[in-house]
RNA sequence: CGCGGGGUGGAGCAGUCCGGUAGCUCGUUGGGCUCAUAACCCAAAGGUCGCAGGUUCAAAUCCUGCCCCCGCAACCA
């Protein structure tokens, strides 16, 4: 009995949902069910982060209100959340007025105890881009990567937090408390970035109009990070007077209660040493917590050949259920890894975890104890030893799991028992007693043995799969599966003489080859989205895996024949082909135009093809294309390749043709 | 010294924090069962745990050094 307060980081709304976000948030309501069934009393937040220039930007493309776009991008989470179940207690939004009010209070503590003050910041500024750039990121002559303009040097007051102050602090945090930083190897990464040195952080910008105003600073507006992170403590009433802070006196500062911040790895440091220097700043708890996961990565291997490295997860869900996507999601990456995602991963857990694993075995106990009692559930009986022991061990198991957040673990110890419900029931033979009623005793305890395995594994599912788990444990006969607790983990409460429904296939199995023969056919629907803006890293967002993208519409706008002959496309031989000093990616060749014309010429295709074999051969380049300059070597032109999942295949002519001839 | 992940039977992976018989799923082969969603059960074949040192009675696991693979970024005009 506890409290229990758990949050997702907040997402960007520059970005429609993908996996990453999906699997962050349902790692957090899987644990916040989870400790709800253990009789905490839980706070599970989720939320966005609607401020920055990102989305001012975007919103000004599209010809709308940051807010509008915010809306949206809003309701699209929304709508997710609710076909994933998830069971968030609220929803903060960054620009709600709850949420400002926490942030002026953040800042005002942060000010009071002496952290803020004002500093320059100084370099390059590109005004189109209202961004700084380093020398490095200038291209020759100090102009801007983007608009190739010339930056001017630019100096900006900002308010500056004293981070340098807390270094020793948090060193002693991670050091006193093993479970600050999770996994450990996080801990340590974070325990060494910390000792190198912490600099002060600037917390405003003035290039900026859409976020919070900075108290004070008339101009300034609020670092996204400051603005983001203090959603955690906003959203429960922080800065806010008598009942409207129930909910942060409660889960906050409860010296009893566990505060866990799910996160990606990609936005570790702003939690592990942003955020705890914060909150120590301005004199408040500090979580107990922070874990940060691994990403979920789209493997090499060609499934679908068009299906490009989306999740696809819409389709997931459309095809196999909230439930199966989260069986999988929460099954097949050990948590705090990285893990990989491929279509026929998912079928062979699918079928072979779901389909054959749970749902067979429910349903051969089923029609066994339909058959032998008369559709119902069989009558009291002895429970066998043997099994309920390995179904307590079982049980064991998956609580020292699911309290470390050991997700992967957790599902197989239950998986473990249902092997054994099998191996039991083949040991036993109950199909061979059916009808014999000096033997009605025997098969009520047997039977009955093995749809309480089945029953306890529901349990255990419930916030891992609630739906599925419900679904069985109604079947079994429960009346109240919303009300079981981690006590009905225990061995001996099925229901007895109770109606068991006729089960049709919980997880009905999928042909694999058919399956993924049909994902290859099908057109990669491209999950229409704002496109993201490259640049700095979104804040609070991330929260997994950054999803890669194929790139590039497969068809857009149609394009007039003029525009097509405006590209200059022509036959060339490669005359030399080197490798450039430093570079994993570029090879630089020299070709032959014809009329003795040659060029210097970059391509990225240096991981799949070594310069001796392309010397001799004639390829295809677009030979009016604006030069560029990339690892210092400036190439003129650019040569043609089809690009499977990324990797290049260069288009040759099939004979050989005098270079300089025009393609067409 | 850019950041990160990884190298464990044929494939995909646990196990490494906290040393002690090397485990799971899939696949293969043979057998069994027939209640069940062509499912389920049993058995077999198959592993120098990337390499080399070190610590230890004992190393996949701890320490040191090295090799290789894969993402991301710098760089796919």
């Amino acid at each position: 009995m506890g409290r229990f307060y758990v949050t997702t980081p907040i997402y960007y709304v520059n970005d429609l949902p993908h996996i990453g976000h999906i699997y962050s948030t349902l790692v957090c309501d899987t644990v916040a069910r989870y400790r709800r069934l253990a009789g905490d009393e839980v706070h599970f937040l989720t939320g966005t982060d609607e401020h920055g220039q990102k989305i001012e930007r975007a919103a000004a493309a599209a010809g709308v209100a940051p807010i509008e776009l915010a809306d949206r991008v809003v309701a699209r989470y929304h709508q997710l959340w609710q076909e994933l179940g998830i069971s968030h207690s609220d929803f903060i939004r960054t620009t709600e007025e709850r949420h400002a009010r926490g942030v002026r209070e953040m800042v005002r503590r942060i000010a009071a105890a002496g952290d803020l003050y004002v500093g320059r910041h100084e370099g390059w500024y590109c005004p189109a881009c209202e961004l700084f750039y380093t020398d490095k990121e200038l291209l020759e002559g100090r102009l801007c990567p983007v608009h190739e303009r010339p930056a001017e040097w630019q100096e900006e007051e900002n308010v500056f937090f004293r981070l340098s102050r807390y270094q020793e602090p948090l060193l002693r945090w991670y050091r006193d408390h093993p479970r600050s930083v999770r996994p450990q190897s996080r801990r340590n990464e974070m325990a060494a970035f910390v000792e190198s040195g912490l600099r002060d952080l600037s917390v405003s910008r003035t290039q900026l109009g859409w976020g919070l105003p900075f108290p004070g600073h008339p101009g300034h507006v609020v670092y996204v990070w400051l603005d983001a992170l203090t959603n955690y403590v906003s959203a429960l009433g922080f800065g806010a007077e008598g009942e409207a802070a129930g909910l942060y006196r409660r889960f906050w500062e409860d010296p009893a209660a566990t505060r866990l911040h799910l996160i990606g790895k990609d936005i570790l440091r702003f939690h592990a040493v942003y955020w705890p220097a914060f909150l120590m700043s301005a004199g408040l708890p500090l979580p107990t917590t922070v874990f940060a996961h691994g990403w979920w990565v789209r493997d090499e291997r060609k499934i679908s050949k068009s299906g490009g490295n989306l999740v696809r997860s819409d389709h997931l869900l459309r095809r196999f259920g909230t439930d199966a996507l989260r069986y999988f999601l929460l099954r097949e990456m050990v948590f705090g890894q990285d893990a990989s995602f491929s279509d026929e991963a998912f079928v062979e857990r699918y079928n072979g975890d779901l389909a054959n694993g749970l749902g067979n075995t429910l349903s051969r106990l089923a029609t066994l104890s339909r058959r032998a009692f008369d559709g119902r559930t069989p009558p009291p009986a002895d429970g066998d030893a043997a099994l309920a022991e390995e179904a307590r061990r079982a049980v064991a198991d998956y609580r020292a799991a699911m309290d470390d957040l050991a997700f992967h673990r957790a599902l197989e110890a239950l998986w473990r028992l249902l092997a054994e419900t099998n191996q039991y029931l083949v040991a036993h033979e109950p199909w061979k007693l059916l009808g014999q009623e000096a033997e009605r005793d025997r098969l009520a305890e047997i039977l009955r043995s093995g749809l309480e395995a089945v029953r306890i594994v529901a349990v255990a599912l419930l916030p891992l799969m609630p739906e599925k788990a419900r679904q069985v444990l109604v079947a079994l006969g429960a009346e109240q599966p919303e009300a079981a607790g981690l006590e009905d983990l225990a061995w001996g409460s099925l229901p007895a003489g109770a109606p068991l429904a006729a089960v049709e296939a919980l997880f009905p199995r999928v042909d694999k080859d058919e399956y993924l023969a049909a994902l290859t056919a099908e057109a990669p629907q491209p999950d229409a989205s704002p496109a993201p803006a490259a640049g700095e890293p979104p804040p609070v967002a991330g929260g997994g895996a950054p999803q890669q993208r194929e790139e590039g519409a497969v068809a857009g706008e149609r394009i007039g024949i003029d525009q097509f002959m405006a590209v200059d496309l022509r036959v060339a031989t490669v005359t030399a082909a080197q490798e450039i000093p430093g570079s994993g990616k570029l090879l630089q060749l020299t070709i032959a135009l014809g009329d003795g014309e040659e060029r210097t010429l970059v391509a990225g295709i240096k991981k799949q093809y070594a310069p001796q074999e392309l010397v001799g051969t004639q390829v295809v380049v677009v030979a009016n294309l604006e030069p560029a300059t990339l690892m210092g070597v400036t190439s003129q032109g650019m040569v043609l390749a089809a690009s499977v999942d990324g990797a290049p295949v260069l288009l040759r002519p099939e004979t050989p043709v005098p270079d300089g001839t025009r393609v067409r």
